[in-house]
DNA sequence: GTCAATCATGCAACTGGTTGCATAGCTGCA
DNA sequence: TGCAGCTATGCAACCAGTTGCATGATTGAC
């Protein structure tokens, strides 16, 4: 697993809270990777122990419990270590596959409604980075390494969700044309 | 979870011990979702104890302790009611852009070899894929409903890993290009 | 005849992810 | 004053997936 790894990662570039990781995550990273704010306490809990991160009171005089999180030394070199492991293979693990099969297998089942839920929800996501791109990689800008990194993972969600846009077209036609 | 109507589906299709899906899940749909041997015996004793399957001593004499599962009318009632749910979409949670960020927050980590390795093995899927697509469906040929449906599974297959093969090249492009 | 490989099933332990619930302070409003 | 909603953290239980190991039978090679 790798949340911790994301975590560090997410850290580094910005030393937060539990509860700020588990807002943060929603965006950068968390367009791929979703965290419920348990497992990020846990896996913060964890590393801590491990002597990755350290942690001290939110400087607001303890009025709240908030913990403010940092990278050690020894997180920065996990960090790297880790980034050079090789990265398994994520598989294409769609139960909506299974549902096709089945509706091969026993008769038509409507999943044409179903695929126009899904095309819809990704073209709202399509939607959504490509106006983050519009808005923060304008063309003919020279960008800096990490920029172009970032922009590199904004455009790999960009074509993931443009792929399933254009599979369902594709997966429409023919439940059309063979459910009548 | 809904390893056990992929069971259901595969079961229906052929009636089978748990050694054999295991075998078959290589195929079909196992291109997108794997499952080792444990996880498809627990499921199987589940799915019987539910009244979705039935099993019966293979008939080889008892000569070995292989069992023969097939489903039962509750079992394909079950599975038209579950292909009829919302499938939960699946998100892009692919390990390597965690690393990729990692990269571009903590310097170069010579990510580079590590996509190659993956270009080469979605290239290698691909190709499999292609060789299937082209040996069962030759072009110009009527297809039955369920042929036309198994089709389209394996080009969203091949569609799947052409991406990452595009990808990759992209990828790499804007490694080497910002890591010297 | 025996040794290795393969077929076929299963238990136990562990890890990671999800869900439900609990706690507690702060903020604003009616 | 009292309550709703948000910030912020955490425990406990559960479920799914993975790994390592065990068992025992059959098959083919030498």
């Amino acid at each position: 697993m790798s949340l911790a790894h994301a975590l560090l990662t997410s850290l580094q570039e910005k030393s937060s809270s539990g509860y700020d990781l588990a807002r943060r995550f929603d965006k950068s990273i968390g367009f791929f990777w979703r965290a419920t704010h348990q497992q990020i306490y846990r896996e913060l809990a964890r590393m801590e122990a491990a002597g990755w991160i350290s942690s001290e009171a939110a400087p607001d005089g303890g009025r709240t419990r908030k913990k403010l999180y940092k990278v050690c030394p020894a997180g920065r070199k996990e960090l790297k270590r880790w980034a050079r492991e090789p990265a398994p293979m994520v598989e294409l693990r769609d139960e909506l596959m299974v549902r096709l099969r089945a509706d091969a297998v026993v008769g038509p089942l409507g999943l044409d409604k179903e695929i126009e839920r899904r095309a819809a929800l990704h073209a709202e996501k399509l939607a959504a980075y490509e106006a983050i791109e519009a808005r923060d990689f304008p063309s003919g800008v020279t960008l800096s390494r990490e920029a172009r990194l970032q922009h590199l993972i904004l455009k790999t969600g960009i074509m993931y969700e443009a792929s399933w846009v254009a599979w369902s077209q594709e997966a429409l036609a023919v439940l059309r044309d063979t459910e009548g």
